[in-house]
DNA sequence: ACTTGACTTAGAGTTAGCTTTAACTGTTAG
DNA sequence: CTAACAGTTAAAGCTAACTCTAAGTCAAGT
């Protein structure tokens, strides 16, 4: 049925596992089912949505809009639109951000060019 | 001779005259002029220096590690080596930036389309 | 039985990068 | 002349996102 530990976890998603508790603790991760002990099981899927709050927080958004994207998920289908407008007004954020960084690009090639 | 204030420069590069000071006084800006009252005076050379340090931050680069490239840069052409293989680095950082961003997008991008 | 080591919690501490405050000075418009 | 305003400094305060500590629990190996 394919479970990890909370270092198992660590090791699979590259994030710490004081990170693992933190994102928890914070109301991103809701649901992380614990074993007789009181100790964390990740299953699969909870891997998955860990993978996508990376793609979320690294392309920028707040641990807060994505705890708020979370709960919209959460909540079903009748949160589908506004869960969609968020995504997508967060997709134009990142073809921006990559149309910048080329801009920066440019701009450190055209430097290095320089050669003084 | 085109100079700018403080709060003009602010207006000029979009950061705040916190900033602007903050930056200085980390010795990421040094040699900014004053006047008789002890105004800062910042010239055209200052602002573009100013929107260097903007791509280098931008493109995530430590205020830290900026610094250092300006006082490599400060030393003229007997630190062109270091400070050049600074900026190829740097470049190679941003293009995997870019490429991670690309792939993020589409990981968004896949999720709109779910359409659940 | 005992030690090791991974886990638990609440809460304190850290870092980067600002951002603001307090107290003050100098310039300008009426 | 004076009020308003834009600037000065040193230093304290803030926020996000971790990162670590302390004190304790629990399961597995020797």
């Amino acid at each position: 049925m394919s479970l990890y530990t909370i270092s198992q976890a660590s090791a699979e998603v590259d994030l710490t596992a004081y990170t693992l508790r933190y994102y928890e603790k914070e109301g991103l991760l809701p649901g992380v089912k614990k074993d007789s002990g009181g100790r964390r099981n990740y299953h699969e899927d909870d891997i998955k949505r860990i993978g996508f709050i990376k793609c979320l927080k690294g392309t920028g958004m707040s641990l807060k809009q994505i705890k708020e994207y979370g709960s919209l998920y959460a909540q079903g289908k009748k949160k589908f639109e506004k869960r969609n407008a968020m995504l997508e007004s967060h997709r134009v954020k990142i073809l921006l951000e990559i149309k910048t960084q080329k801009k920066y690009l440019k701009m450190v090639e055209a430097k290095i060019e320089m050669k003084i």
